[in-house]
RNA sequence: GGUACCAUAGCUCAGUAGGUAGAGCAACGGACUGAAAAUCCGUGUGUCCCUGGUUCGAUUCCGGGUGGUACCA
């Protein structure tokens, strides 16, 4: 197939802060520039988990069109997914999708995905080490702890808590350390970013009103469809927001207004973290093309337009 | 209409034996390369309802308003 546009970048980047519209606006560009979307999104990947995630697929049917979607519905909820298994997929996903000659569009707000991708993160696959298992395995977990930290800084306390987790981060660390010199699979591409952008108020108005239709058309069903096939509470409170306060009121921990407002406030609170990773991305150097989401689509194509072929 | 109590941050409230005030939540800023929708760190944003009085000094004490709540009519 001959793309219809010569397109001057490898990867087209649409993301911004949860609820600004950005699936619909990226399907609409890709069926305009006869495109493949790669899906950006942490918790998208599991399959029936669709409600809470916003997982609409009529978003990719664009006029009569299923726009093809990648890396979505990858795995069974419980399964847990990661920055690794994101990046090395999208590498696939992505050298596929060229060989083709199509263009790639990678759609979502999980910033740290897209920064794995477009900076390439060096990230290895590494194998399970018996050895060093069974060396860990009689230590305490101070020790175990101090050993990570000799790695590598610690930032994440869920690191450390879980034995099981902390012994496969120090095999991650020494594996890497050992193998430094491997190539990343892929060779530097270009890029360019699009975001789309509200004002803060505007937002938290736009999630407010997601939420209550969410709960208003069988969000509280999914969750108990997931429970009832056999994921744990814990689990699906790991998945946090809509997962992890419905569950806790679908258990009876808290009622019904409390999971409201609570819920809310943290999809306000993820929102404003959302904005802090790009502002982040922009401060190391990454360019963002903020888009005013005010805007319809066809405007917002136009400018996309404009700024692929400037 | 009468009596009592209340009025302090966006919200719920604490406090100041008179020296312009602080908690929780919210909000805001940040960190974050193997669960990232996770996890963690930082920041007080204020006519202390209004108005007179006492006082060197009133958010605090006294009087009068205004608003709210409860009870009595």
């Amino acid at each position: 197939m001959q793309k219809k546009y010569d397109i001057p970048y490898d990867l087209i980047v649409i993301t911004g802060p949860t609820a600004t519209g950005k699936t619909r606006l990226a399907a609409e560009l890709a069926h305009h520039l006869q495109a493949e979307i790669i899906g950006a999104d942490s918790r998208q990947v599991y399959r029936n988990m669709d409600i809470g995630t916003g997982k609409d697929m009529a978003d990719y049917l664009v006029n009569g069109r299923m726009i093809p979607v990648h890396i979505v519905d990858m795995v069974e909820p419980g399964y847990e997914f990661n920055v690794f298994e994101f990046q090395e997929e999208f590498f696939k996903v992505f050298k596929h999708i060229k060989k083709r000659n199509i263009q790639a569009i990678m759609c979502g707000g999980t910033g740290m995905y897209i920064e794995a991708a477009l900076a390439e993160y060096k990230m290895l696959k590494v194998p399970y080490n018996p050895s060093l298992r069974k060396e860990l395995d009689e230590m305490a977990h101070q020790e175990l702890v101090d050993i990570l930290a000799s790695l590598r800084p610690l930032h994440n306390t869920t690191d450390i808590t879980l034995r099981e987790r902390l012994i496969r981060a120090i095999e991650i660390e020494t594996y890497q350390k050992q193998h430094a010199d491997k190539e990343n699979p892929l060779p530097p591409f270009s890029n360019i970013i699009f975001a789309i952008d509200f004002p803060r108020q505007i937002i938290r108005e736009r999630i407010t009103q997601r939420l209550k239709t969410r709960l208003e058309t069988g969000m509280i069903d999914e969750i108990q469809r997931l429970l009832k096939s056999g994921i744990k509470p814990a689990q699906l409170i790991f998945y946090g927001l809509e997962y992890k306060y419905l569950t806790l009121y679908v258990t009876g921990e808290i009622t019904y207004n409390e999971m409201f407002e609570k819920l809310n406030t943290a999809i306000h609170q993820f929102a404003k973290r959302q904005m802090t990773w790009f502002r982040r991305m922009e401060k190391k150097g990454f360019t963002i093309n903020w888009i005013d989401g005010m805007l319809d689509n066809t405007q917002k194509i136009e400018i996309i337009k404009e700024k692929l072929f400037a």
